[in-house]
DNA sequence: CACCAGGCAAGCC
DNA sequence: GGCTTGCATGGT
């Protein structure tokens, strides 16, 4: 794998394990969107991107070096070598097939905060709404964000989701107004216990995990899962291995004599490849 | 084909 | 058991 700076792009060349369509629609993120051309167009902290894909190759469009090593590199986890984590999937019941499947995904280094709000508008919920909820969050309270020449897209603006501080004001009613139901009070109660605390979030990367989990279970509407998910998508903790239904299923289908010994660092890796298979293929585990 | 009705969805309280 | 909303499904 190399960077070269190529125009106003940067071109990621001879990238391995790195499939942009897996990787944004595996369920971890809710703010990326195909485009017209099969690329991707989406929001990262007060970052507008856009990239595409050809064969091994990621293109950057827009963006310098320095945003690449600053930003996007980590936010790609592109330090992680994944055929090392494929390799000692591979031969291994299910998970081997589940492996070679969904070879490609990463797991994206999101916001803590973004990743905690977006996990709990996830309940009960189906992605199409997830994505849309997310999206009249972020009009309604994040900032309108500079885009610099995006092709073919150039009536569509773009917002960041919205910093505590930008929520830290509103009321049970103003958030209503997303449609997220009742999820509503959940949203306000992390707003007003994050906000309280603006280091609570911060805090958490020093925990170890059950304390990490307890912590953010504090917050109404946060049980064990979505706060797991907020723990892997959100503060990088690859050891985390969030079980919803789609896992569960699988679980009581294929491991019922026991989940093989897998290095820890790497459970939130198998929990995504199995994710995204049984997602794509429902009658594995019907 | 529309269109409609009722089921159901990345959990949690 | 109940919960908001709207997608996806299957029936007409």
């Amino acid at each position: 794998m190399f960077i070269t700076q190529k125009d106003n792009d940067i071109v990621i060349s001879d990238v391995t394990n790195f499939n942009l369509y897996k990787t944004f629609e595996s369920g971890q993120c809710f703010r990326w969107n195909m485009d017209a051309g099969g690329g991707y167009i989406g929001v990262f902290r007060d970052k507008v991107l856009k990239l595409y894909q050809e064969d091994n190759n990621i293109i950057l469009k827009d963006t310098t070096e320095v945003e690449y090593e600053n930003i996007w590199k980590h936010y790609f986890d592109l330090d992680r070598d994944y055929s090392v984590v494929d390799n000692s999937l591979m031969g291994l019941p299910f998970i081997g097939d589940a492996c070679a499947y969904s070879k490609g995904i990463r797991i994206l280094k999101q916001d803590p905060w973004e990743t905690l709000i977006s996990f709990i508008i996830s309940q009960n919920n189906n992605i199409p709404r997830i994505k849309l909820i997310i999206e009249r969050l972020c009009r309604r309270f994040g900032h309108k964000l500079n885009v610099k020449d995006i092709t073919d897209s150039n009536d569509q603006d773009y917002y960041s989701f919205p910093a505590v501080g930008d929520m830290k004001d509103i009321s049970i009613e103003d958030i209503a107004e997303l449609k997220c139901g009742f999820r509503d009070k959940y949203i306000v109660d992390a707003v007003s216990k994050v906000s309280s605390d603006i280091c609570m979030l911060d805090y958490i990367y020093d925990m170890d995990l059950e304390e990490a989990r307890v912590k953010l279970m504090e917050i109404k509407g946060v049980g064990r899962k979505v706060a797991d998910c907020t723990l892997l998508y959100g503060f990088g903790r690859m050891e985390c291995f969030p079980i919803d239904v789609w896992i569960k299923r699988t679980l009581d289908k294929y491991f019922l004599d026991g989940f093989p010994n897998i290095r820890p660092d790497f459970l939130g890796i198998v929990q995504q490849y199995i994710f995204y298979y049984v997602r794509s293929n429902p009658n594995v585990v019907k």
